[in-house]
DNA sequence: GGGTATTTGTCCGTATGTATT
DNA sequence: AAATACATACGGACAAATACC
C-alpha cells in the first residue's frame, strides 16, 4: 500500500489490459465511472490514465472516451543482403520485398535536391565540409500506412563521373547500386550500418501520425555504403517508427525455413530476467 | 496563440535548453518561480514540465529541483562478426570488445537454471513445447552503469551430448560457440536476430535504473543460432535499454578506418524530412 | 542526530473549453 | 442544438524527499 492511489488505480486497469478482460480496441469506463469506482476525484483518475498512456497501454480521444491500444504487425526489414546488388531496404528491392510478405507497398518519387554537406555526414562520408552533395527522399507506405522515411545522400561527382539520373527526379528503378556501377563504374563493396533508438522530431511525428507526445520512439538507420576502392559512396539515413517496424539480421548459413516470427515477442513471453 | 498554454511555456523552456542557454545538467528554475515568470497557476507549469519529461529533455528531483537531461556516450555494439567463432556481442569476447573502447566492462557470473521450452521460444528453437532447455542469463556493465541483460538458451540433448559444462554456473572462458564445438561437436554454421523496440518491463526498469514512467524503451534482440545441419542450438535474447546503446551492421567489404562515431547522431543534425 | 526551509509529489475541488456523437 | 467525454486551467492542502544549519 506503499504505493499512491493513482498508480495503484493505473496498476489494476493494466492488469486488467493484459489478462485480457480489456482486450484490444475495448473502451474504458469513462473517467466519471471510474471516479466512483476508485473513490478518487476526477484528476486523480486522469494521473492513472496518463501513466497508461505513456506506457502506451491506452489512448484518449476527446468526446469518445479511452481505448486500449489495438496492436499493429509489424513489418520485418532484413538488414543484411547482398551488398553488391540492392538489398536490405535499398531501391528497387522495396516493393516486391514487401509485397512478397502479402502486403501493399507504395513510395513517393524521389525528391531530389543539392545540399551542402555539414556535420556528421560530411564525416561519415569522408567529404570535405560544404562539398556539394545531390539528396534523394522517398516516403514510404504499406497497407497504406506510413512506414519509413529515407534520405540517400551522393557526393556530387558521381554527376560528373557519369551517373546523371541522380539529380533527376525520376524512380531508378533498376536500383541506384546497379545504375552507380552502369553509368559511373562505381561497384558497391559493402555497407556498415549504425542504428540508435530516439525521440521523433517534429516532422516525424507528423508524417508517422504518432502520438505528439514523443512515447513512441524512432529507429534511426544510417548507413554508409562504399566501393571497391574503399571511398563512401552513398549515406542512406531511414527512420522508422518503432511502433510498426521490426529488423532483422542474418549472419553466416542460416536454414529457409527458418522464418522470422510475424508477430513482436510479447513482453511478457521474455525471459524475466534482470533485478539483482 | 492556438497552443494550450502548458505547450507554450514548454516550448519556451525547449528552446532555452536547444538553443545551450540551459546546458545539459543545469537546474531550471523552481515551479513557484516559473509560475511568477509565465503568471500560470503551479499546476500548469507542472502539465509544461511534465512534457519535457516524457521528450527526456529534464528530470526532476524531489526536493531538489528540475535539471536538463545529461547525455550519455553510447556503446555501440556489433551485430555482425564471424559466425563460427564468437562475436557480436557473444560470450567471451565481451570484456575485450568494451575494454578495446577504453571503457571498463564486467558481468555477472552466469545464473543456469533448467526450464521447459514455451512459446515462442520453443518455435524459435524448433522444440515442442515442454523439452527442457538449459538457460544461462548474465548482466552486464559498462563503466559501473547497467548496460545489457542477456539469456542464452540450449536444448538440453546438448548436455548429453557432452557439454556439461552448459548447466555449470562458472564462466566458460572460451565462448560457448567454440565450447559447444569441442565438447559436443557442435559447428555453429550462422546466426539470425531478430531487433524489436518496445516498452521495459518492470525487472528491467529496476535493473537499468529507469525512469518508471516507461518512456525509455529497450531494444531486445532474439538471436536464434544454428549448426552446420540446419537445427538451432542456442536462442539468446538480449536486452539493451535505447538510451545508452547504438548498434552497428556491417556486411560486405568496409574500410577499416571508416569508424563507427561515438556518440549518436543528433536530431537536429538528421536531415529533415517528412511531413506529406 | 535533529530541526527547518525548500522543492517536488500527490490529491482534492471547481470551472470552462473543445471535440465528437 | 444538446449531451457526452476528454482537455485545460485555476486554487488549495498536505506529504515526502532533500539540503542545510
Amino acid at each position: 500500500m506503499a504505493d499512491p492511489m493513482y498508480r495503484q488505480i493505473a496498476e489494476d486497469l493494466r492488469r486488467q489490459i493484459e489478462a485480457g478482460e480489456l482486450p484490444p480496441g475495448a473502451q474504458l469506463r469513462t473517467e466519471l465511472e471510474l471516479r466512483e469506482k476508485y473513490n478518487a476525484s476526477r484528476n486523480t483518475i486522469r494521473d492513472a490514465i496518463k501513466w497508461l498512456i505513456t506506457r502506451g497501454l491506452v489512448e484518449t480521444r476527446p468526446g469518445q472516451g479511452t481505448f486500449v491500444i489495438e496492436t499493429i504487425v509489424p513489418y520485418v526489414t532484413s538488414l543484411t543482403g547482398n551488398p553488391t546488388t540492392a538489398s536490405g531496404g535499398e531501391g528497387t528491392s522495396y516493393k516486391p520485398e514487401v509485397e512478397a510478405r502479402f502486403r501493399k507497398a507504395s513510395d513517393t518519387l524521389p525528391q531530389v535536391g543539392i545540399e551542402e554537406a555539414a556535420e556528421p555526414m560530411a564525416t561519415e562520408m569522408a567529404l570535405a565540409e560544404g562539398t556539394s552533395v545531390v539528396s534523394r527522399h522517398q516516403q514510404r507506405y504499406i497497407d497504406g500506412t506510413p512506414w519509413s522515411l529515407q534520405t540517400s545522400f551522393y557526393p556530387m561527382d558521381l554527376v560528373q563521373k557519369g551517373a546523371v539520373r541522380l539529380i533527376q527526379a525520376g524512380d531508378i528503378t533498376e536500383g541506384t547500386v546497379a545504375y552507380l556501377r552502369e553509368s559511373a563504374g562505381i561497384k558497391q563493396a559493402g555497407y556498415r550500418d549504425t542504428i540508435t533508438v530516439r525521440a521523433p522530431d517534429m516532422n516525424e511525428t507528423a508524417f508517422f501520425r504518432l502520438p505528439d507526445d514523443g512515447r513512441i520512439s524512432v529507429v534511426e538507420q544510417r548507413r554508409t555504403a562504399y566501393s571497391d576502392d574503399g571511398r563512401p559512396v552513398r549515406l542512406t539515413v531511414s527512420v522508422y517508427p518503432a511502433d510498426r517496424n521490426q529488423f532483422s539480421v542474418v549472419v553466416g548459413q542460416v536454414p529457409d525455413n527458418a522464418r522470422v516470427p510475424d508477430s513482436p515477442p510479447s513482453p511478457a513471453a521474455a525471459p524475466e530476467s534482470g533485478g539483482g
